[in-house]
RNA sequence: GGGAGCAUAGCUCAGUCGGUUCAGAGCGUCUGCCUUACAAGCAGAGGGUCGGCGGUUCGAAUCCGUCUGCUCCCACCA
């Protein structure tokens, strides 16, 4: 191997994976090992690699890869979502700039272009994800419109159907008059605009539809619609219209007679309380209109334009309605006055058009029944959430839950099934042939040209809600076509989940109710919710702002490695993750760590002569005890699902423990040899530590792990096993942190003196020092260290505590006495206040009697500690100033 | 407007049951070092009124109330 100082990732990334994809390693069979199971939430297949995606798949291969070496039978399942909307959005603009308008196109062209624009651009997003190292089974790469996976969602849309949950119903839509659409409430926009408020009056009915000289006043920014009103409303509690309950009015204008309702909607301090319901252009007047029975008056048309129903202004704009009206209204008197008023309006995101609420006829999913199911799933603990501070968002979601809008008005996606016949009756069905079958039941002579399928396709959801079955086997039991397939049963329930936050109720908890409702068991064990990824000042990254990285631009400047760790480091769970590029170099910094640890090891000599030294023996005694230790922490990391805390204890482990402590106490001096025994428990340690390493390093760690040692065609450290957590003895560990804090100590004040590290010292030690520490001692601080009854409380040189034990670093020639009395006489006002406050509260009756005997004894036992070092800080003080 | 969450060092975050010399970690900062693995490094140091106020308790970063500030989700008000 190539010993440079720096790591270069892109000479051994490209290597191993192709050596992982050529020796199949990351594909999944079912055997008699335990599965562990994830899939992938699919990525837009328009997507393009994205710093959330990162974020996501690298927590995903982190537990695909610890699974793998916990021996357990891993299958990432890969794939990626049609996305109907962003998909037919992105297709449309790239028609348009082959100046091709989408209205000119039949259904069965446009879809041609979307299949061709998916061929060239869907696999795009899943090969930047190997780049990343994700050890995906890719022979089970899945599309959401894969035949098959169409055919399970039709099927799903017929079971629903048949059980009666599937209605067809008419609802308020984001009417898009330009783009002629109708826009999902993602794509629109909501601005402040500058607007009227017009107050018009209402004249009170004499009960034949005529004046009477009484009037309210209704207070509206859209007045054009008043010929669609179908009652004026109030708050039932409104004391100001107790008067006006029962009576009717008469709209403006047109003098049709309308009834007064009441209803709490309305909000009595709001306007003038009295709101007019326009039940066809409104979403609210709408609903109030369900709850009283209103008709339904239409009066605008797909162009946003006034139609016959109107009876006045029929064929105008409604923007040039609005205008026109206001002063038809003011001629009559009816006209009270015009407020300016700003308020949110919402617009087409791809038309910039005026959103304008239109009726139209949608289907429906009942979903009280399959939400039920899904809350009881996650209350009952079958899924656990994770942080589990979204169980409450979950909860609300579930229990609020409204019936879900299933079609689309768009091509691209999975056409619903259900044909109509001439006489506006429609059979659903999940093939044309069935369909025609159905309908003659119904018309017996009807033939299939007669017959029409809905326009509409289904709403992407409606088929990522089946991805932890369906790619399985597209066949859900009480389906059609279910094959009871081997892989379903193995596979399912797939273990974890890695999504964000912002999907829990459009896609987790469905998935949940499909899996509830299908296989009558909760998908996943695990939802493990990610952040959203912000730049460092806390922006959502996103394409306008220009903040966020091209993943796969860090990937080629630091290295895939590296641009994992930096989103770990940064990612503890539930939380938005605040991403800096200094995090990757980072990540990058601690690969050129592992690298040079590496070349340390492997260019030592070795004397199979030679017996261990007294350093050695020690230092491997430790590593061995502080190991197991850390393994355990990591395990319980991840066992909790806290990987950035996991990597934290891995880093430290290998940059402090091994590096700064073990190796460079085994390291020996230039140009000797290293014994045997020393050499052979240091390379094991290597392999355990690259092992540990693996799941969050692919890469580096499969790179020295092959030249630690010898290994087959065929091996791989993706199938080695994790390192098993070994007992260990905290008390040997923790005497180990005693020593260190001395090096740190003798390390400060040699630095403070001005000392060379190369000069030896002395150092005495006062009470039961462990002894087993005192060469780790000696080698890493330069010094002689010696445990003693008590410290000379006179000659040269420099005190400090390390917990309980004083030490006295003896500095001949060397020492500024009345610095150093200075020192102590500060740590002795310190000790001072320390034990005033330590026997303050051992003098208060109410704690001696009511705390625990330990917490009690703890303190007793600091202030006994507390009183010896006063004691000999005293001396040393009068030392001090004797000698001076 | 409804719901949820957050506030601890310059930054990003841990802090389990209220009690261990508990106020921590990583990064950044400062100081000294190109010491034969690594300057993408080594060694050392400094840094916080735990958002404010009040309460419960022998004892509060931790529990309760309240205020302030921020974030997210839903609805976006005639």
């Amino acid at each position: 191997m190539e010993l440079s100082t720096k790591y270069n990732p892109s000479e051994v990334e490209d290597k191993w994976y192709a050596y992982w994809l050529k020796n199949n390693f990351f594909h999944s069979e079912p055997d008699g090992r335990e599965p562990y199971t994830i899939v992938i939430p699919p990525p837009n297949v328009t997507g393009i690699l994205h710093m959330g995606h990162v974020l996501n798949n690298t927590l995903n291969d982190v537990l695909i890869r610890k699974a793998r070496m916990d021996g357990k039978n891993a299958c990432w399942v890969p794939g990626t979502d049609h996305a109907s909307i962003a998909t037919e959005n992105k297709v449309v603009a790239k028609l348009k700039d082959m100046g091709i308008e989408k209205s000119s196109l039949s259904r069965e062209e446009f879809l041609k272009y979307a299949w061709e624009w998916k061929e060239e651009h869907g696999n795009k997003i899943l090969l930047q994800l190997r780049k990343l190292g994700a050890s995906c089974d890719w022979d089970r790469t899945k599309f959401t419109m894969d035949p098959d996976m169409t055919e399970a969602v039709i099927n799903t849309f017929v079971y629903f159907y048949r059980k009666g949950l599937i209605y067809r119903g008419v609802r308020m839509v984001n009417w898009d008059p330009v783009g002629l659409t109708a826009v999902s409430d993602e794509e629109v926009i909501h601005k402040d605009t500058q607007s009227k408020f017009y107050h018009l009056r209402y004249y009170v009915s004499d009960g034949n539809g005529n004046k009477t000289d009484k009037y309210i006043i209704v207070a509206t920014t859209r007045p054009e619609t008043i010929m669609a009103d179908a009652a004026v409303c109030i708050n039932p509690e409104d004391e100001r219209y107790r008067w006006l309950k029962g009576k009717k009015v008469l709209i403006p204008l047109i003098h049709r007679e309308i009834p007064i309702i009441e209803d709490s909607y309305v909000e009595i301090g709001f306007g003038t309380g009295c709101l007019k319901v326009t039940p066809a252009h409104d979403v609210h007047d709408y609903e109030i209109g369900m709850r009283h029975s209103l008709p339904v008056i239409d009066i605008i048309d797909e162009h946003g334009r006034l139609n016959e129903q109107a009876v006045i202004l029929v064929g105008e704009d409604r923007f040039v309605a609005r205008k026109k009206i206001q002063k038809m209204l003011d001629e009559a008197g009816e006209l009270e006055k015009v407020e300016d008023y700003t308020s949110p309006v919402g617009y087409s995101e791809r038309t910039n058009a005026v959103i304008e609420p239109r009726l139209s006829a949608q289907w429906f999913l009942k979903m009280d029944s399959l939400a039920a199911m899904a809350l009881d799933s996650v209350v009952k603990g079958a899924t656990r959430l994770i942080p589990d501070k979204y169980m409450a968002t979950y909860r609300h979601w579930m229990e609020n839950v409204h019936d879900w809008c299933i079609s689309r008005q768009l091509w691209w996606g999975q056409r619903i099934p259900a044909w109509y016949l001439p006489d506006g009756r429609f059979v659903v069905e999940p093939t044309a042939e069935k369909a025609l079958e159905a309908a003659r039941k119904l018309v017996p002579d009807i033939k299939a040209e007669d017959l029409s399928q809905d326009e509409d396709v289904l709403d992407t959801w409606f088929s990522s809600w089946l991805w932890p079955i369906s790619v399985f086997d597209t066949g859900m039991p009480g389906n059609p076509g279910h094959k009871a397939d081997k892989d379903l049963s193995y596979y399912y329930p797939t273990s974890d989940l890695v999504t964000g936050p912002d999907i829990i109720f459009f896609w987790v908890a469905r998935m949940i109710m499909a899996g509830d409702e299908f296989m009558g068991k909760e998908p996943f064990r695990n939802v493990y919710f990610t952040g959203i990824v912000r730049d460092k000042l806390g922006r959502k990254m996103s394409k306008q702002l220009g903040n966020s990285p091209d993943p796969l631009d860090l990937i080629a400047k630091y290295g895939a490695d590296a641009v994992r760790i930096g989103m770990l480091l940064c990612s503890s769970a539930g939380n938005d993750i605040f991403f800096d590029e200094a995090q990757v170099e980072q990540g990058r910094n601690f690969c050129n760590k592992i690298w040079n640890a590496y070349r340390l090891v492997k260019g030592w000599k070795v004397d199979e002569s030679l017996q261990p030294s007294e350093i050695n023996s020690v230092a491997v005694k430790w590593f061995t005890n502080r190991f197991n230790q850390v393994v355990e922490n990591v395990e319980d990391n991840y066992s909790k699902f806290r990987i950035s805390d996991a990597l934290m204890a891995i880093y430290k482990l290998f940059w402090d423990d091994w590096c700064s402590w073990y190796l460079e106490c085994v390291k020996p001096a230039f140009g000797q040899p290293i014994d045997k025994v020393t050499y052979d428990a240091t390379l094991g340690f290597f392999d355990s530590l690259l092992r540990m390493i693996h799941p969050v390093m692919p890469f580096i760690s499969e790179e020295l792990w092959h030249d630690l040692a010898p290994r087959e065609e065929g091996e791989t450290i993706m199938y080695a096993k994790s390192p098993a957590a070994g007992a260990y003895d905290s008390a040997l560990i923790d005497s180990f942190e005693i020593a260190k804090e001395a090096v740190n100590n003798v390390r400060g004040i040699r630095q403070q003196k001005n000392i060379s590290p190369k000069n030896g010292l002395d150092l005495q030690i006062k009470g039961d020092y462990p002894a087993v520490t005192l060469p780790f001692l000696s080698k890493l601080a330069n010094v002689t260290p010696q445990v003693c009854e008590s410290l000379p409380a006179s000659g040269s040189g420099a005190t400090f505590m390390v917990r309980t034990y004083e030490m006295f670093l003896g500095l001949s020639g060397l020492v500024d006495t009345a610095a150093d009395l200075k020192k102590a006489e500060e740590e002795l006002e310190y000790q001072r206040k320390f034990l005033a406050s330590v026997q303050k509260k051992l003098g208060n009756p109410q704690f001696t009697a009511h705390a625990p005997e330990k917490v009690v004894a703890m303190e007793r036992k600091k202030e006994a500690d507390s009183l010896s070092k006063i004691q000999s800080l005293e001396n040393r003080i009068n030392a001090l100033k004797n000698n001076a």
